[in-house]
Parts: structure tokens; C-alpha cells; sequence
DNA sequence: CACATAATGTGACTATGTCACTGGGCTCAA
DNA sequence: TTGAGCCCAGTGACATAGTCACATTATGTG
């Protein structure tokens, strides 16, 4: 199945080229390479690792590196002097993350901030390197392009979603979202609220006191660290209908 | 001067190009591409024109071509169900939109509305040809991709704002910098609190009583359909310290 | 000048955010 | 195993922002 998709290409790597190797096959643009490309790509790459919560880039500050995550996952987001923080993005295995990709090929400032979630490993490709292998290799200009346009839309929704939608509506549809990549059952969200609240752009105490009324309300069951689905439908009726207590 | 931007190639054209060649001309891409590769612009493009206020593309339909602003500018805007607005950015002339520059590239629908501002001229060359030309042109390439990150960084930079800024804050940078653009003495701004509201995404009350605050400490003058200012001190105030009243 | 219309003002109420502090549960280490 | 310290969550009081329903005022037009 792998010799499918890799057309024995793996196979004649070094052992020091292995872990590169298995982050990059994830990723579309290393895959349709030819060999001659994805060896300069695997020459480039040297592998990072950190862990939760810590700090890869901060607003401002140039990107030395191209980032490819392999496993865990990188938070985007930005900060206000107050502290305040919304979560752009998260950025999964297999994907980039177009403000690191952006500020590599212009050789700019990143505009937010990343931080790595969970247990990270990645890649980095020198941001130099980067730009001259994408220079002879249209397929990863393109995949740049693309995932820089669907990441913008992604951020002109999460406009769309602060400006004009309640907080309990928001709160239901990110829960109903952590539910159903739940393995357990009762469907389970392993977060605490002062992360839903980052990621939502608002404050624990107010997630604290939406929480309460969905759980008065029969849809969820508090618990430290952790939220568990009682009734789904309430919670689909929270964002059809006003709110929790209409 | 012109002469030299040109570099003799306007006196050759056919008429029927000029006003194409008056509008590309405020264009990197175009004036650092060759003879050959204008003419392939020039042909492909049309013009087009809009009254103030005419909506030229609604979030989620294709955009079948690419539009280049020659007089008045563009705004791009997204709307949520319940009619409330945030102005995106303002497309002006020599300018181009990358949700309109993305959704023509990928062909999939606009993220954001787009309308007129003004008497709107412009350009718009088909999706497929400007996909065609891009193809072979890497300069256009490249502007198509550093237009993108650019404004990208100005939406995450709107997303801070939003979430992590006040409205009397926002509403006071905003004012200077419209009074900075005017003409007028004393500095004027020609806006409707209508509209302030919809490029800071809020509700035209709220925009009615920071106004009047502003108002009661002398920063401006209020008068229909204009602000004139007073106290361009007071309005710095107003950025670095709580608020106006304090 | 009377009218229509767009722009602005206002009161009352709801929603959201902030601040300061409480209290519970978990871990670690003596 | 107990208590210190730290996350995590709950809460009251208040400030800011948004909504709704109208009232009021400017401006242009006939």
C-alpha cells in the first residue's frame, strides 16, 4: 500500500532522510514531485520537536524556517496588549501554515503567532532553501498559493463568525465539533474553558457562565477539564433557535 | 515621464487599448512584463463600470473574471444572517483583491461581497485567461501571491482588532485617519456614521454615542453626513489612555 | 413651504467583557 | 497522608457593546 504511493522510492533512502521522508509523504506537493525534487526537499529538512504549549514564533518576528508538522499540531494565533487571544487556526499534519509559508517567501514578519499543541514533531526547511526549490518546482508554488487562499477564507469566516454571531451559537457548534471527533462514549471534550475561550476570542467567565446554561439545560455535563454530550439536540436547538434559555 | 514609465509602448496601441493600457499601467506585473505579454493582458481585458453602492459579486458565487480598479475603489465585505456588516479592505486603483485574484485562480466561490465605492471604472479580464497568462508569466505570479499574503496579514491584523481592541479606540484612529486624507481646513470627513459602522463592524448607535462623547470633549464637531475635528490632541488621548470620559 | 427621505439621537433592555476574588480538586513532596 | 501550591472553574458587581423601537432633525425636491 505505502510501495502504492511511494513507488519504491522510500526504500532507497538513507536512514537519516527516513523521518523526512514519513512527515513529507502527508504532504501533496512532495508527493508529486519527481525524485530529483523530493531529495532536495528531504536534504533541506531537519526535524523539530517541542512541546505543549510552547512558543515556535511571535508576531513580528521574521520566519527563518518553512514548517511541516508530522505529528501534534501548531496553534495560530494572535494577541492584544490586554492578553486578550483568538486562535486563527490550527495547523494538522499534512498541512502548512500559509503566515509561516507567507513571511518564508516574502521574508516579512509573521503576522501571528504559533505555538506547538500536544506532543510536536515537524520539519523545517531553511525559508532560503525553500524559495529556491519552489522556484523550479511549480507544483509547490501552487500548493503554497492554494493553501494560502484556503487558509484566508478560513480567517474571513472567523471574522464573519466574531462579528455577527451570538457566543452561545459559537460555543454549541465548536462543542458539537469536539464531540464528533470524540472516541468515547458518552462523546467527550477533553478542553478546558479557558482554551474554548481562547479559541472562541472571548473570556473564560463567559464560556463559565454559557457552559452553566447549556448544562441547565440538560445539553452537556460539566466537569474540570473536560465537557460530556447529553443531549445533542439541545444543542443543535441553541444555535437554531436564540440561545439556550429561549 | 510617462515616456519613461512607458517606454514608448503606448504610442504603439490601437485605440481601442487605451484606456486598458491607462488602467494596467498603475500595475507592477504590467509594466515589468514584456511587449508580448501586455498585449496578451490588453486583449484579454475589458472594461466595466459601477455606480456607487452596486454590488459586483456576492459571498459563495464563482468569479468568472478578474477585476482591476481604475477610478473609485472597491469594498469587500462580509455580512452575517442578521445584516450586520464588517468592511474587509478597500480595493483601490493600482490595487487588487485576493479573494477575487483566489476564487478566479481556483475557481471556487468569493469568500467576501464586493461592491462599488464611487463611480467605479475598471477592468476585468476572464478567470481562463488570466489563469493562462499567470501560467506563462511568472511575474504575474508573483504579484498574485505577495497581493495575497498582504492582505491576509491586514484581515488577521482587522481579527485583533475586533477581539481585542474598544470601540472608542478603533473609532478614533479611524477618524484620524480619515481626517489625515482630507483636503479641508479645519480636516473633515465626509462619512455617514452609517458607514463608519459598517468598516468598524459594529451598529451605527453605538458609533452615534462614542461620537458624541468624542463631541463633549472637543475632539470633533458633529454634522450630518461629515466630522470635522477640533482637538486632534484629544483624540490621541482618547487611543492611549482608558477612553474619552477618563 | 410641505413633504419625503436619509441621517442622527435616545431610552430601555440584553449580551458580552472585565475585575477581583472564592473555592474545589489534583499533584507533589515532605 | 497531609498540606502547599497550582490549575480550573464559579460568582458578584460593574463597564462596555449590541439590539430594538421610535423620536427628532437636516437636506433636497416639487
Amino acid at each position: 500500500m505505502d510501495a502504492m504511493v511511494e513507488d519504491g522510492f522510500a526504500e532507497t533512502l538513507d536512514s537519516r532522510y527516513r523521518f523526512a521522508h514519513e512527515v513529507l509523504k502527508n504532504y501533496g506537493f512532495y508527493i508529486n514531485s519527481d525524485p530529483g525534487q523530493r531529495m532536495e526537499l528531504l536534504a533541506a529538512a531537519s526535524p523539530v520537536e517541542a512541546g505543549d504549549g510552547q512558543t515556535l514564533l511571535e508576531a513580528g518576528y521574521a520566519c527563518r524556517d518553512v514548517v511541516l508538522v508530522g505529528r501534534g499540531r501548531i496553534r495560530i494565533s494572535i494577541a492584544g496588549e490586554s492578553g486578550r487571544e483568538v486562535t486563527l487556526y490550527y495547523v494538522h499534519p499534512g498541512e502548512s501554515c500559509p503566515v509561516n509559508l507567507g513571511a518564508a517567501m516574502m521574508d516579512t514578519g509573521a503576522y501571528a503567532d504559533a505555538s506547538a499543541v500536544g506532543d510536536l514533531a515537524a520539519l523545517k526547511i531553511p525559508a532560503r532553501d525553500f524559495r529556491d526549490i519552489s522556484q523550479r518546482n511549480p507544483a509547490l508554488q501552487d500548493y503554497v498559493f492554494s493553501a494560502t487562499v484556503l487558509r484566508f477564507g478560513e480567517v474571513i469566516a472567523l471574522v464573519r463568525e466574531i462579528t455577527t454571531r451570538r457566543v452561545d451559537h459559537r460555543l454549541a457548534e465548536y462543542l458539537l465539533r469536539m464531540f464528533d471527533e470524540s472516541e468515547e462514549r458518552p462523546p467527550t471534550a477533553e478542553v478546558t474553558q479557558q482554551n474554548i475561550a481562547l479559541d472562541l476570542g472571548t473570556a473564560r467567565e463567559v464560556i463559565s457562565r454559557r457552559l452553566q446554561e447549556l448544562d441547565s439545560v440538560g445539553a452537556v455535563q460539566l466537569r474540570r477539564g473536560r465537557i460530556i454530550l447529553r443531549d445533542r439536540l439541545a444543542l443543535h436547538r441553541v444555535i437554531d433557535h436564540g440561545g439556550a434559555a429561549r
